[in-house]
DNA sequence: ATGAAAGCGCTAACAT
DNA sequence: ATGTTAGCGCTTTCAT
């Protein structure tokens, strides 16, 4: 039923540990033996066996990916990172073993303790993640999805989401706009010290007092009847606001619909930036302009340097990724006061 | 560094395979002899090499789910279910290895046979899905998420889409609705031969020819501009109408925004049904009276009838799950005449 | 450039 | 009820 290496062998006329050699290219082999090896490969449709391969190599070229569960992470982000990640793994000949953050510490232990993974990929890490003083001691790379408050050895990668921040005031800014507004995260999000929504709140705020803009932050539901809120009290307490930014996917639609039935015209009264993915930006009834969320970006750029720390070498601790915003319709200068 | 079996045995006073027996209880142990095996593997802290395991006992305890990455499949749906399937699967001790559909038949192969899996879980089947004959042919068991033309020597799991459609339909002509419409999924969906899309257009034309109603299908693109096309077009070309059927998460809510734009009520003038997650319809604006897509549930049955199968079990070909349908905001009886 | 042989850590006959 | 032992299929020394 199954063909093994030693039935190549047989067939190509040479010893198991030449079939291996051919296949790996770890030593070299001549011409004439490599294409006898090939050929048998071909004929029998040898596949080596990933768990003898691992056994004895000690490598089971698979990765574990953690994803997060919770509220408050929209889940297309969340989806399109672990499809990036799996088309990465397997540009480098890996697999990748998916796991929930259900599963916490445990989960993690298990699968580097049996060796089940050669790595780790962990997402959404809190300021404060019971799961660093792990990770830090497993005998197994790992590379974390933003940056906790102590990143000290650890690998961290996320989107420079200070940047992204500033990046929609200054545009908001740069257009005349001089009361705004940040419509964040749910409040939940905040309080468990989620570190991408406060960073984005602190590039709001620096940009907007660096630029004289009046601002106010306010987290949001993500739900429509919050919305809508939202946008009624930021009407009442900023009667002057001519700018948002967005940092709610879930919300950005019903937003926009809520400034429109209190009488704002989008991009007309009001002008939107928002962080999210570019797709949700342009598939808004008035498409956003907006910072991306690089989701297959940061997945390409996970897997590469986990690889690279599996082959040994060093990476750099921190990988920030620079914000790029693309204008779209729902940004205008100002109207003259 | 690693612990292994031979640590246990000396540490317990034991034999390797005493041990590994009082931890798979596959033969009886005295009470004495499994607590000093426990206490040895809790004081050494041992964890079974998942590839040595594998190697021996030719089963890797991993299991392949392959997701779909294309256009007009809902994204919230398909993580929802790998979710569950992770969830599910870790209560039977499995873990799960995440492949997208772009790897095709070669990267179902591919984990087959190199016995990297030992099941596999197919998300998003075709009518005609060339990987039919595929995964046939392994030797491993699979369970198919959806219903082919071809489903014979196939073990599938689905929503009873035909009587989701019906129930829609039914609840409407409940309410006195006599003329109704269906705005189903993109284009594309229905041209590749999804089933569940025909199922729904089947049970939906079905029901409404049975229940007297006239009734009409419009495919929709998922944005909101095409819902916008679909809700004037179903106006000029049913001025009667007053009950919807929606099959396409991604307008529900920029369909409801342009009938009421368009001066109809939701449901004092319209009432719309939808097959959606229940999250979904509770979340909109008018949360909508749905038929639940209950991938959690999916999820659970495709891994419960995957372990049973991996036993050596029959298992039923087709497991059609019943459709339920909640009563929301959405639905009111039809005004007099 | 190739081969022989010793494991990798575990399971499951086959013993007793 | 427990121990002994022969693999599982591969990689990788160590030889030549």
């Amino acid at each position: 039923m199954m063909v093994k290496i030693t039935d190549v062998a047989r067939n190509a006329g040479v010893s198991p540990s030449t079939v291996s050699y051919a296949l790996s290219g770890k030593r070299p082999i001549s011409e004439e033996t490599r294409r006898r090896v090939e050929a048998a490969v071909r004929e029998l449709g040898y596949r080596p066996h990933a768990s003898a391969r691992a056994l004895a190599g000690s490598r089971s070229n698979v990765l574990a990916l953690v994803i997060p569960l919770r509220t408050g992470i929209h889940v297309p982000v969340v989806t399109q990172f672990a499809v990036s990640v799996v088309t990465a793994a397997r540009r480098y000949d890996h697999d990748v073993l998916l796991l929930t953050q259900e599963e916490g510490e445990d989960g993690l232990r298990r699968v580097a303790d049996t060796a089940l993974v050669d790595a780790l990929i962990v997402m959404d890490v809190q300021l404060h993640d019971p799961r660093l003083p792990l990770l830090r001691s497993l005998d197994r790379p790992s590379v974390l999805i933003g940056f906790p408050r102590e990143a000290a050895g650890l690998t961290c990668v996320d989107l420079d989401f200070r940047a992204a921040g500033e990046l929609c005031v200054e545009r908001l800014a740069g257009l005349g706009h001089r009361v705004v507004a940040l419509v964040g995260s749910p409040p939940e999000v905040y309080v468990r010290g989620t570190a991408f929504a406060q960073r984005v709140v602190q590039g709001f705020t620096a940009a907007a007092d660096r630029c004289g803009l009046a601002s106010r932050v306010h987290p949001c539901e993500a739900t429509p009847a919050a919305a809508r809120r939202v946008a009624e009290r930021l009407l009442r307490e900023q009667p002057a606001l001519t700018g948002v930014v967005v940092h709610n996917e879930a919300v950005l639609e019903p937003l926009i619909d809520a400034f429109e039935q209190l009488g704002l015209r989008v991009p007309g009264d009001l002008s939107i930036t928002a962080i999210c993915p570019d797709e949700t930006a342009a598939a808004l009834r008035v498409p956003v302009t907006s910072v991306a969320l690089p989701s297959a970006e940061l997945g390409e750029r996970a897997v590469d340097l986990l690889l690279r720390k599996l082959t040994g070498a060093e990476v750099p601790e921190a990988t920030l990724l620079t914000p790029h915003l693309t204008n779209r319709a729902s940004t205008a200068p100002r109207d003259a006061p």
